[in-house]
DNA sequence: GCACTACTACGGTCCCCGCCGAACCATGGC
DNA sequence: GCCATGGTTCGGCGGGGACCGTAGTAGTGC
């Protein structure tokens, strides 16, 4: 099989603290150079290089280089996949110290991209709304789009067409999968769905991105956008 | 956040070789004593011991005491589906010795459980025989159940109450999790569906567990059943 | 050409952790 | 009561790997 080796070295890599740290800052799926990476992780640049090395053989990673920076990011969805729910079991876990309960964090609880789509409070609430208004019925495993759902959707700019593109054998219906939020422990949209809503979120400027990182914030306009359009209910 | 720290943890746990045996044999939902977990993962019953320990305490593993036995088992279904998930990453990784192919990895590409659902061969097959029916239609995130699967379910003693009693808020329609077969590379039915079907198959004696591990055996009962109403075509 | 930056390769140190042997509890059968 | 069995705890050993020095190699700008 896939035989336990080839998963314990996976699993292993990801269990280094310092690995994991650089993965994680790879979770906005986009690309950072070996010192950026070296610096989240707190160690020499030398050393992240090893790591970066060995987790891109590995295909957790994958490089383009560009005149003399290299750029790392996540090889593939498959590897956010595998984080995202690494993170859910890991949220399970008593915190331990608790010491730095910083305004980082604070930020990333509030609204933050979870590889390619939306998640945190943001994430969950524009997800609540949506099944409120009967846009999207959700359960365990999958989430279907109604037909109201497919009109809001046209509406905000989003067209089905395109979003069908994005997934591959098409069904009959829009559908897409629920993604257990690891801070607030309610579901939100993921798959084709939620990277389509993403994308279109930061296109049209309801949110941008926070320096360079996985939170993101909520722009006036979006925040209109969001109470007006989508109903949802936000701080 | 739920701490790069928590995360490294959780999957510095799995991996080590020898827990990663451990935590595979489980992966077929049941439950097994200290001893046998050791013998898997080719250590002393006292070094499993530790490893049962600490995973145990850190949340991947629930334990029952039961007379002098003690039965570990997965803690939950979301452990199960983080393994799933690295299995998926692993499974790209180029195999890198490839010295024994024995029967018992032959028996699992074959035929096998995935902790609540039917994988391997067997499952794709069923799987490719439901969509070509038109029971249900996949894309990469999410599946529906037609009409005439939902005929077809009950036709072979599904019950969609029982099915929809099985997952959580109910949709209009029966939704399913399609779930990237590691050794197959194509998708087989998971979620609520793929438990029900799976625990119906076992139920009926179409499939029967092969000594005790993950890998399973149809039945020619089974074969006829798969062959004949599902339409699937098989070895 | 030279200086500069980003990254990689090598050698050595240190520590964590997986492993086992032996001893120590708990349960069940006699 | 006694032994047998499954399981856990403790102490010490050993290896793998994470880390940082230093040194070496591309690519860029002057």
């Amino acid at each position: 099989m896939a035989s336990t080796g080839q998963f314990a070295e996976i699993a292993a890599l990801a269990g280094d603290p310092a690995r994991a740290a650089m993965l994680h800052a790879l979770m906005d799926g986009r690309a950072l150079t070996a010192t950026e990476l070296a610096h989240v992780a707190g160690v020499t640049p030398q050393t992240a290089s090893g790591h970066l090395a060995r987790m891109t053989t590995a295909g957790l990673l994958g490089v383009e280089k560009q005149g003399r920076h290299r750029y790392h990011r996540l090889a593939s969805p498959t590897v956010a996949r595998m984080m995202e729910s690494i993170m859910q079991v890991a949220a399970d876990l008593e915190p331990p110290k608790r010491l730095s309960v910083g305004p980082n964090d604070t930020a990333l609880r509030a609204a933050r991209t979870c590889y390619d789509h939306l998640a945190g409070q943001l994430g969950v609430a524009l997800c609540d709304a949506m099944i409120d208004q009967g846009f999207v019925e959700l359960d365990n495993d999958a989430g279907l789009v109604t037909d109201p759902g497919l009109r809001f959707l046209a509406d905000i700019g989003l067209d089905a067409d395109a979003l069908a593109a994005r997934r591959g054998k098409r069904s009959g219906r829009l559908l897409c999968r629920p993604c257990l939020d690891w801070s607030e422990r309610r579901p939100h949209l993921a798959g084709g769905l939620g990277a389509a809503l993403c994308a279109h979120c930061l296109d049209q400027g309801w949110v941008r991105r926070l320096h360079g990182a996985r939170a993101v914030a909520v722009t006036p306009k979006g925040l209109g956008v969001f109470r007006g359009r989508f109903g949802a209910r936000l701080g």
